[in-house]
DNA sequence: GTGAAAGCGCTAACAT
DNA sequence: ATGTTAGCGCTTTCAC
């Protein structure tokens, strides 16, 4: 309209790079990287007219470029990769890992590959393509060792939740069967000895855990398993829901039951209600849920600390990034027994 | 050890480039880049000993500087502001973003900024910076005209829960003015007209307009507001059980409470139980929680669908990306009541 | 079919 | 204090 420049004057205006900004401070292209990066061997005039330009012209530096040359080519991005992200459990860690990226000025991808193994290499690929400073990730295949081309490239990995296999590297986990144990102690110290175990997937590392804690306890205590039900591979609320319906119609019914995830105990307490069971078979669960508190009778449960391990696991990422080169290790982070109500109903004589 | 070929032979190996795939196959740098794009324009044999090259080195393209010098210069990434990824409502969204995204081999950057309109603009640009196709966004501060520059070089955004202020873009939000009304009305039929209403903050647009709803309804069935306690500018659960407290034990106590916000919700819901007042006092929430229906009473809320609203955003965003230039507009995802006893509690006569 | 040269937006290394 | 040159890893352009 007004005094048109030249023909880039169009529909969608270029965006403006470090040579534009250059032409319109007078200077060379040098000196504005100086300024923008404030590299402090600049003069106060020089500077401002830069300062100047930059704001005029909206310019933002393109981090893509710069991190190209830039010694160290960091990219200031990680990389997470879980379950779901929609998963409480998930989310707290994803939030917690956040907090702890932002106040480094690093931005965080996340994915999700609903513990499907088939999906856990192109989700991990997608990220490594993108040249992520560090991966943080819950795996789900036989083995990680796809990855060690990658780590030998220097990007550290950080496992949470299950530990890595065919790879050496930093993990994050809770004590998944120290923690079923003390859950299953608990029902037995209640009098329980059928109680039925509940569990996620048994190709999942973690929930094998949580299965030999289990087990274990059982034996000290000098129950032999086959008391009680011991069904495995459920995943997802509504397959557990459905389970334990049939379990607990059946002759077999447990008086106490464990059950070791988060959505699997969601599905047994909707068939416990179902079955107006909720106050006669005691339930603990594995994995804390929100407003557990809330429900009558209040749901017992061993609880993670999803803050603290994504805390951890950020944590440990930066510094393997800040040059800590011990020797990898594994991180357990305790659970706690929440005693509610429901972990505390002692068994029924029919 | 063994064959040192040269001095580059170190602990932490290089990461190879197309450069070394090229010599190691014997062509030339743009073959190896015609593989490795699939632009069918190579021999049988150079191919093949290009792809053999790429898998003995472990190859992957780099696609940042890819992508500096390509043609539409996409980064294939998109990026998420929303209030914190660990709310269960936006949890939700995130996912369902992340599915749309996947399908395209999108990555998604999620941010959180906890509703704080300091920390708005910072999580935006720092997305920015890293040049992301597109951006979806729940947005807290009073303008987003510091969008517009980006907007002009192409950049779509689309709002979710929110509509923009200063700037237009698509957005897809609840219908959260006929959702409260919905619910006021509600209650407003099971005989209630002391009904209180506790809000997020009012500098929340959706607040806001949850806010007008239930006005509005008191407004329709002739009831002047000012009968029971409006209080707004409630954030968190622990501040809303407090005032929730307050209120129940003050002389002005309601006969039925409307609350506007899931985290408002769950602390209403602590402060009726430690009163003993869960089945006294009728309770309608507008966002659903895992878990309302195992409450008892089961919790009725206004639920709103943010799959929905993360995959029509997605879809959007998308649009947007493969060239729609239909004026913006705002897309309206409406909202359901859902009975599960706890809003059908008729007032009860002291 | 293939490759050499130029360039994407920026920074490192070396001028001056 | 500032500019110049080279180059990051790749794609584009255009020649062969």
């Amino acid at each position: 309209m007004s005094s048109p420049r030249d023909k880039s004057e169009a529909a969608t205006p270029r965006r403006p790079t470090m040579k534009d900004v250059a032409a319109l401070a007078g200077v060379s292209l040098k000196t504005v990287s100086r300024v923008v990066n404030e590299e402090r061997l600049v003069s106060e005039g020089a500077s401002k007219r830069v300062r100047a330009a930059v704001l005029q012209l909206g310019f933002h530096p393109d981090e893509r470029a710069g991190n190209l040359r830039r010694a160290g080519r960091r990219t200031d991005t990680i990389g997470l990769v879980v379950s779901s992200v929609a998963n409480p459990f998930a989310a707290s860690v994803n939030r917690a890992i956040e907090n702890a990226a932002a106040t480094r000025g690093v931005a965080l991808f996340a994915s999700s590959m609903d513990d499907d193994p088939e999906r856990e290499h192109p989700a991990v690929d997608a990220l490594l393509r993108r040249r992520v400073d560090g991966l943080i990730l819950t795996t789900v295949r036989r083995s990680q060792s796809y990855l060690l081309a990658e780590q030998s490239y220097g990007t550290p990995f950080v496992f949470v939740d299950r530990e890595p296999v065919g790879i050496e590297a930093d993990a994050v986990v809770s004590d998944h069967a120290n923690g079923a144990s003390t859950a299953t102690r608990h029902l037995i110290e209640h009098g329980h000895r059928r109680i039925a175990f509940l569990g996620d997937r048994s190709d999942i590392q973690s929930a094998r855990e949580r299965h030999r804690g289990f087990t274990r306890e059982l034996g000290n205590a000098g129950i032999p398993s086959g008391d009680a039900p011991l069904i495995v591979d459920l995943h997802g609320d509504a397959v557990a829901e459905a389970t334990a319906m049939t379990m607990l119609t059946s002759d077999s019914r447990p008086t106490a039951i464990f059950s070791s995830q988060n959505l699997i105990t969601v599905g047994v307490i909707r068939a416990l209600r179902r079955l107006g069971l909720q106050h006669s078979i005691a339930l603990v669960g594995f994995d804390d849920l929100p407003m557990a508190d809330l429900l009558d009778p209040g749901l017992t449960v061993v609880a993670q600390h999803p803050e603290s391990i994504g805390a951890l696991a950020a944590d440990r990422l930066f510094a393997r990034l800040d040059g800590d080169i011990q020797p990898p290790r594994t991180f357990v982070v305790p659970t706690v027994l929440i005693l509610r109500g429901s972990g505390e109903i002692v068994p029924q004589t029919p």
